[in-house]
DNA sequence: ACCCAACAACTACCGTGGTAGTCCTTTTCT
DNA sequence: AGAAAAGGACTACCACGGTAGTTGTTGGGT
């Protein structure tokens, strides 16, 4: 049933450099975040071991190197966090969040159309027959 | 410039009794988050003081009590949390997090004619003639 | 006048994200 | 073989959200 998955920023960034590659060593993500964070190789070292003692990363050895997969799909990790901004600051209304989002964000032509043939989707799917 | 405001769990159920309310005294907010929270009014207590030293918070006092309100909109703190998760969680695409939610959640029709109407609304202010 | 209840203040503690240094082992290069 | 580099393990620390107890003061009721 997908337990939440609760990530901070940087293993965010983490899970982000993991889904996009597949795999990776603790170097490899390091080298891959480096430009935007500018951290210290044990700082995602470290940050990795406290990734899989949470279950949201494995690591197989290769040689003396441990390569990282993701242990959750981050349609999972969208779904949590994305639950719980809406239950937190939208008390569970999700329509106010994309209200929120269509006022606020600046969406150009082509993001539209696409949104209104989702919303199409939609509600074809939820209304059915009669609608 | 509206700088950051990343409230907590806790802090954001407050916030909103402060938001709903305009005004509330310690016990009030208490007893309001006692149904789904179920703290301790000192939890409460202290949680408002390390708002108010954060400044999303302010009080005055009325005789022994201390009346707290907002210090911050809503609003503002709905786009720096939603800004967060797009930015983290989806990489900057606010459209992703839209599509997400469409794909999702489970909207009735109403609310996707609402949202409709809102896409149409940006549609015609972004691309179509001036505004 | 006195005592109790209310309430703010102070202190304490835990978990977790984030950041990083040091150490130890293993491999590799000279 | 011996030194250096690479990389995991362990330890340490800070900030902050969350949770709550204890203390001290003060105002109100008897």
């Amino acid at each position: 049933m997908s337990r939440l998955h609760r990530l901070g920023d940087l293993q965010l960034a983490i899970m982000h450099v993991l889904w996009a590659s597949g795999e990776a060593s603790s170097a490899e993500v390091h080298t891959a975040l480096l430009q935007e964070h500018g951290l210290a190789p044990t700082t995602i070292a470290t940050m990795l071991k406290k990734m899989e003692d949470k279950g949201v990363i494995c690591h197989r050895a290769e040689g003396r190197q441990f390569i990282y997969q993701p242990a959750v799909a981050e349609e999972d990790v969208r779904q949590t966090m994305v639950s719980e901004l809406v239950g937190n600051v939208f008390r569970g209304d999700h329509a106010a969040l994309v209200n929120h989002l269509l006022t606020e964000g600046d969406f150009d032509p082509d993001e539209l159309a696409v949104l209104r043939a989702r919303i199409e989707g939609a509600r074809r799917e939820e209304g059915g027959s009669n609608v």
